[in-house]
This record gives structure tokens, C-alpha cells and sequence, in this order.
DNA sequence: GTCTATAAAGCGATAGAC
DNA sequence: GTCTATCGCTTTATAGAC
């Protein structure tokens, strides 16, 4: 692991799985350094500012890929109900392999909570917005589409939660897809 | 501040709000000293096991609360729509008025999230078991009282998360509106 | 029960060699 | 790009006076 000569988005990617598993706010720089691999040089090398530096570059890649995988195709798709399933099918797999854990409402507990505060809003909104797009494409009025969407996010991000408590994938699994039926009953 | 002669349950409620607005893991002794006006030497004598004695004792007092106002009346209603309705207006009053934080949440991450697992997974499936059972008293199967409760839960903590990230309490009780409303739906 | 002083450990961050 | 050594500060926890 010493040698290898990474990139910052390996680094990224490293520093993703630290935060899931232990938090923004523990994982100290020695535990940063052990569990990644990566030493401290290099760590200073890829983000000068330090910690808040990598809190930002992880949420950066985590919007990125929402943006690609969940809220594009939610807003560009034209079958409202293909839409909704996509959205279930990505975002169950995401999280199941993201140890349960989303990084943005993590950010929500803490002591720097303020700091990222802006795109932690902007990132719920967009999934929401995104996701009641689709439901209007699929038939619902403006305001039943946004409580729902508000409400199958909610859903799903209690449902991680859920998961974690309970230690089990499955239930994470069990609320998307109902989740989904729910949805996908209101366009019928 | 200084010569109060507290008892640990005043120490208890002065930490549950420290840890609700900074976290468990972040709050230092001395932002807990200087937040709650409890000197260190108090702490330690009411706490002797440090943070994570601070910890439990909070958690334990929050379990409290749910047990006699929440869990037991949820079992002990005759009505299963009247259980409901009582447990939503609770709930919404409980979170709006401490922060929008579960503390049993927030538990589920973070490093020391492994410590107490066992009582995490307690809260959880106490709440969602009550919740069922009020369900079946009010003539639902027990799996669609077991799935009904366990996505109701879910809805009301994701409903934290998004009321925390728009920074606003009226998030919350919508959600927690809508989640009563479709649990009596499911009951009529 | 509360205070202050302090010990011992760990922290984030930097410097400079390679 | 990576490493190690180190600075200066904060942390948890303890000790002992009141």
C-alpha cells in the first residue's frame, strides 16, 4: 500500500469508507492514516486545509454520483413509474454498499454541522425536487408529488437508520420497496 | 451556576441537550463543562466512568421517556386510532422541543456506535412492537401491523433528518401528520 | 458536592528529507 | 508523492483542597 502513487479520488474513495464507519467527527488522523493506509504527508499533499478539506472532497463525490445515478435520471426520464423504479433499484444498492450510511445526513448531527449546512440542504432538496418531478411526469399534481417525494425520502433515510440499528440489510431492502409500491400506487 | 448542589438528573438533562446540539463524540469535557455550568470535578463524581458513563445516563433517561409516554400507552389503548393519534402528537412535541435529535439515532453511527448496540436495537424494536400492536388492536394483520409500524418509524426519523437539514420544525410535523394520517387510513 | 491544578496521552498540523 | 520527526495545543482523567 506504501509505494502505489495514488490519486486524490482513490484518496477520496478511502476517506469515504473511514467517515462511514466512524464518523466525521472521530476518526482521528492517526485512525485516517491506519485505516486508509495512506500517511500523513500524503494526506496534507491531497488536502492542504486537513480535515475539513476531505469532509468536503467526500460529500463533493457523493453529490457527483447522486447527481449522475439518482437525480438526472429522476428528472429526465419520461415514464414517471420507470423513473421511481430506477430510483429504488440505485439507491438500495448504494446504501447496502455504502455501509448503510448517508454521508449528507450524517452531516446533520455534530458539532460542524453549520459548516456544510448549504449543500447538505441543497442536496435533500435536489433529491426531493428531482424525485416529485417525476411523480407530476407521472400524472400526481404539484403538491400531492411533493409530499410524497418529501415523505419517500424520509422514508428511505429512516430506513437506513432502521438498518443500522438493526444490523440487517433486508430492512433497509424491505422499506425501499415498499417504499416504491407506494409510489408507484399513487401514479396508477 | 456554581454552588447549586445539583442531583444527577439535573447533570442528565444539562448533557442531553450538550449531546443533542454537538453529538456524543465531539462535545470535549470542556464544552460540556462550560455548556452545562457543571464544573469537572461534578461531573466526575456523578459520572465516575467519564463520557461514556454520560452516555448511558442519558440514553437510559430518554428510554424512560418513551417507555411512559410513548411505548406503554401505545400497548395499553383499547382504541388502535386514538394509540396512534396520541403517539403522534408525542412524538412531534418530544423532537421539536429536544432539538430535532434522537439520541437512539445518532447512536447508530459514529465510533462508539458498537457500545450500545444492544440498547439501540431495544429502542427500536420497542417502538416499532408497540406501534404494531396498537395497529393489530385496531384490526390490522400482524405483518401489515409489523411493516406499517417499522415504515412509520422510519418516516418519523428520516422526518429528523430533513427537519434538520431545512432547519425547520413545521418539516417534521408534516411528516409525522402524514404518517398519523395514513396509519388511521390503514386502520378504517 | 464543587473547585482548581495538573498529569499523561492524543490531537491536528507542519517541516524537511527523499 | 511519500515518509518520519516534531511542535504546540487540547483532550480525558485524576488529585487534593475546601
Amino acid at each position: 500500500m506504501a509505494k502505489t502513487l495514488l490519486d486524490r479520488s482513490d484518496a477520496v474513495r478511502a476517506l469515504a469508507g473511514v467517515f462511514r464507519r466512524r464518523g466525521f467527527e472521530s476518526g482521528s488522523l492517526s485512525v485516517i492514516q491506519h485505516e486508509t493506509g495512506i500517511g500523513r504527508g500524503s494526506l496534507y499533499h491531497f488536502f492542504p486545509d486537513g480535515k475539513s478539506d476531505m469532509a468536503r472532497a467526500v460529500l463533493d463525490q457523493v453529490s457527483v454520483w447522486f447527481d449522475e445515478h439518482v437525480f438526472e435520471p429522476l428528472r429526465a426520464t419520461e415514464k414517471g413509474a420507470d423513473a421511481v423504479r430506477a430510483m429504488c433499484r440505485e439507491v438500495g444498492a448504494y446504501f447496502v454498499s455504502r455501509e448503510r450510511v448517508c454521508l449528507y445526513a450524517a452531516m446533520t448531527l455534530g458539532e460542524e454541522r453549520a459548516t456544510f449546512a448549504e449543500s447538505v440542504r441543497a442536496y435533500f432538496t435536489d433529491w426531493v425536487e428531482a424525485l416529485s418531478t417525476a411523480l407530476q411526469h407521472g400524472g400526481l399534481s404539484d403538491d400531492a408529488a411533493d409530499a410524497a417525494a418529501l415523505d419517500a425520502v424520509a422514508t428511505i433515510q429512516g430506513g437506513l437508520i432502521l438498518a443500522r440499528a438493526y444490523d440487517d440489510d433486508q430492512t433497509l431492502l424491505d422499506i425501499v420497496a415498499r417504499v416504491e409500491k407506494r409510489l408507484l400506487d399513487a401514479l396508477a
